[in-house]
DNA sequence: GCTAGCCCCCTTTTT
DNA sequence: GGGGGCTAGC
């Protein structure tokens, strides 16, 4: 077993032969993060001699984790012994780990996992206990805010009761807690707070042994620690860290604050500065070189993330050549832009890019139908990531909510939705009945269900004949279950409940697809069992579920010779040769919702955008539309400030003819010299490049830089809704980056910078005075009619209207 | 008790 | 544009 000899510079050697103590690397974009982590890990089993076991490693995803110990296992790395290493997200090694001790989180051997829509049911059903409003209070953010609490390691008796608000949703919170340890269920933050409280258990008495037994397993169990994507980290994780690294100190974290890009979901960035504060010897290291994007992808990116307000000083570099330029390419709308990325895909597979090479980006997944439909219609292989979950349909949540009832029948938040499901004739009021019953007896639904006879009178005989039909259903499952392979189980569940009958027997084009995405299941089952079997391990419906549950999107990622499709958020961690980076307009991407955003906010916009562009490494495309279909409205589009950015001499400006001829004055452009796969887009009619600064004519289309320093200084959209922008050319046609659009609402609504527009809204002229919008008017450039006391209906520009 | 239709809302999403 | 949740009416 001796170390492979690699080729590492100084900085990455330095990180790889870091033995003792902690360590911090700053991790560039493309800098070879993932070969030093390997590297490390092998050093330290192979010169180090430590046992592979006493290594944990901590990925952001289950894949992540599959190919980090893929390479280990390699024989020119560490070979079989790779198998004993730990290697999991946080989620999946707590799994594990609680697994194994159970008891001291007061669950038993087989505890579910709640995913997202079981967490809300349960909260749904809290606020139903409590008697509170659900219009006041809203599951989602009540929800929203018990994660909070947990993420920031708050039960709640620690939470900080700031508003009137909070005591019910502290109440709402005990209550959930009180749900999910009947259900002996977990949700996602449990798996790690669960741990950190078993690690910071004392002694004094309070605890019970179980803990403590776990605790000291715990506090023994890892020498080193090696920890992925430390930006994206939350409180939690990082204290999860601390206590199981509290031992030894030898906690090695990987980051790069540039791409931190889920503080929306609770990772603190800050968790890097609180690194050097708490561990001030720690060894830092930067990896700075990059070795994947050309010269032109980097210098893009660095231009995107240089006005971030708050960063880690660092610099990119990279040896590597110019490269091909960045095509920023305007399109006429959503359709016309889809239509590029087709001309730009099959120009790559022509030049001989593999499709597995191409991925297209957009920042939200509404975006994607429009370019799946394109792709679908021209034969182009696509992978889909991410949307429309498959765990999430409604056949596949009701299949797992079966299986998960026979492990762990007192599953409720399960139990309610397979009672009726398919339709026995026990409708709500019955439900309502065994649930009401349950809870004041604290008994779990299946155990309501025992007791039939105790609560007869509260039903009628006919619903609690159907019931106790249920409860042998049930029984007879759970009995049948056993010691079975879990896709035997499944067909057993869908033949016996009636659920395959039904579909069956309906005969239309959506049983059908239900039933295919059954068969689907079926199949992950199967794969489940070969792989858990090639792992030496018994596989189990309990395994399973556990798998569905923590599995991501990426994880499904296949190696087909297909393009991929997926948000900016789910390219984290790639690379492709060609990236298209679709809708870059403003409130597109930075997205904007209806809140106008705080710096903070656009600052991870930013962030995001400096992800997208560092996934590509030979050619990056970015296009942009001038009108744009999205939620059943129309919304103009601007140029992103992000593409606003771009340095002028790495990029070549472009246009479909159809962009043309719905915008504003402009040409195709081209330098002719390009390098790069097929040049499509160029007609040879072109005019000089527009370049070199605010001097390029304003009839052309030379947005790209024509307030560069200006739009630096409006970083957090100041100029939207603050009057009339500052920083734009109200003159020129040509819009800027950075200026408002306006949205429009079928026939009665839209939006204008960031006012959201309804029939009946008041709305201010410079010469008309107050009046009310009538109507919005679509059109290049979008209009109201408005009455106006005194002069009557008058149509206008929406742009010399302020909106309230 | 069931279902058709209506209304509302809409980031990003791991796990 | 489309999915999910709720209501009203059968």
């Amino acid at each position: 077993m001796e170390m492979p000899d690699p080729e590492l510079n100084p900085p990455q050697a330095e990180a790889v032969a870091h033995v003792e103590g902690p360590l911090l690397v700053f991790a560039g974009a493309g800098s070879g993060k993932t070969r030093v982590i390997t590297y490390r890990i092998a050093n330290l089993v192979a010169r180090e001699r430590v046992a592979p076991w006493r290594i944990l490693a901590v990925t952001f995803t289950n894949k992540a984790a599959g190919e980090m110990r893929a390479r280990l296992e390699r024989p020119d790395m560490l070979g079989a012994v790779a198998k004993d290493l730990w290697v999991g997200t946080f989620h999946a090694t707590c799994a594990k780990f609680l697994r194994l001790y159970p008891e001291a989180i007061e669950r038993t051997k087989g505890f579910v996992i709640y995913d997202g829509t079981d967490q809300k049911a349960v909260v749904t059903r809290a606020l139903r206990d409590l008697d509170l409003d659900e219009k006041r209070y809203a599951p989602k953010q009540v929800l929203g805010r018990i994660h909070k609490e947990k993420q920031e390691g708050r039960g709640p008796e620690e939470m900080s009761l700031d508003s009137y608000l909070d005591d019910a949703i502290k109440k709402a919170y005990v209550r959930y807690e009180q749900a999910l340890k009947a259900a002996n269920a977990l949700d996602f933050e449990d798996l790690i707070l669960g741990v950190v409280r078993i690690l910071e258990a004392d002694k004094s008495g309070q605890y019970p042994v179980e803990v403590l037994q776990a605790k000291e397993a715990l506090e023994k169990k890892f020498d080193y620690i090696l920890v992925d994507e430390f930006q994206d980290t939350n409180t939690i994780q990082y204290r999860l860290l601390q206590r199981l690294a509290a031992r030894t100190r030898n906690l090695c974290v990987v980051g790069d604050d540039d791409q931190s890009i889920y503080r929306w979901r609770g990772a603190d960035v800050r968790n890097i500065r609180g690194f050097r504060r708490d561990y001030a010897d720690a060894k830092v290291v930067k990896l700075e070189q990059n070795y994947r994007s050309s010269k032109r992808i980097v210098s893009s990116a660095l231009a995107i993330i240089a006005s971030s307000a708050t960063r880690e000083p660092k610099e990119l570099w990279t040896d590597n050549g110019d490269g091909s330029p960045v095509r920023v390419i305007a399109t006429a709308d959503e359709r016309d832009e889809a239509a590029c990325v087709v001309r730009a895909v099959k120009d790559a597979r022509d030049a001989g890019i593999s499709p597995r090479e191409i991925a297209v980006f957009y920042r939200v997944h509404a975006q994607s139908r429009v370019l799946e439909e394109a792709l679908r219609s021209v034969n182009i292989p696509y992978q889909i990531i991410g949307g429309a979950k498959f765990y999430e349909r409604a056949e596949i949540k009701d299949a797992i909510a079966y299986l998960r009832v026979l492990v762990n029948p007192r599953s409720d938040v399960d139990m309610l939705r397979i009672i009726n499901t398919p339709p026995r004739g026990i409708g709500n009021t019955t439900v309502e009945r065994v649930a009401t019953y349950a809870s004041t007896q604290g008994f779990s639904i299946f155990q309501a269900l025992e007791r039939l006879d105790d609560f007869a009178e509260d039903v009628g005989s006919a619903p609690k004949k159907r019931l106790g039909q249920f409860r042998e259903l049930m029984r007879g499952l759970i009995n049948e279950a056993k010691n079975r392979p879990p896709a035997d189980v499944l067909r057993m569940v869908l033949a016996k409940s009636g659920y395959k009958s039904v579909l069956d027997a309906e005969d239309s084009a959506e049983a059908e697809g239900r039933l295919e995405n059954l068969a689907e299941f079926e199949g992950s089952m199967h794969d489940y069992a070969t792989e858990a079997q090639a792992r030496g391990e018994e596989p189990t419906l309990e395994g399973f579920l556990e798998r569905v549950t923590l599995q991501s999107d990426t994880d499904n990622m296949s190696e087909q010779e297909k393009i991929t499709l997926m948000t900016v958020h789910g390219a984290k961690g790639l690379e492709f040769e060609l990236v298209l980076l679709t809708g870059m307009e403003e409130d597109m991407f930075p997205y904007r919702n209806q809140e106008p955003r705080n710096a903070e906010e656009m600052d991870e916009e930013r962030r995001l955008a400096y992800v997208a562009v560092t996934r590509a490494r030979k050619h990056l495309v970015i296009t942009h539309a001038r009108q744009r279909q999205i939620f059943g409205t129309t919304r103009l589009g601007v140029p992103s400030r992000f593409v606003g950015d771009l340095p002028p001499n790495v990029i070549e400006h472009l246009e479909t003819p159809a962009a043309r001829s719905a915008g504003s004055a402009g040409r195709w452009i081209d330098r002719g010299s390009s390098g790069g796969f097929g040049d499509h887009t160029a007609p040879t009619s072109s005019r000089p490049r527009t370049g070199g600064g605010a001097s390029a004519p304003a009839s052309s289309r030379s947005w790209q830089h024509p307030q560069r320093g200006a739009a630096a200084t409006s970083e957090d959209g100041g100029g939207w809704g603050a009057g009339p922008s500052v920083h734009r050319k109200p003159a020129a046609p040509a819009r800027q980056p950075g200026e408002r659009f306006v949205e429009l609402d079928e026939d009665a609504g839209g939006s204008h910078g960031n006012v959201r527009l309804r029939r009946g809204m008041p709305v201010t002229h410079e010469r008309f005075g107050r009046g009310e919008v009538l109507q919005v008017v679509q059109s290049s450039d979008p209009a109201v009619v408005a009455f106006f006391p005194g002069w009557g209906e008058k149509k206008v520009l929406a742009r010399f209207l302020r909106f309230g």
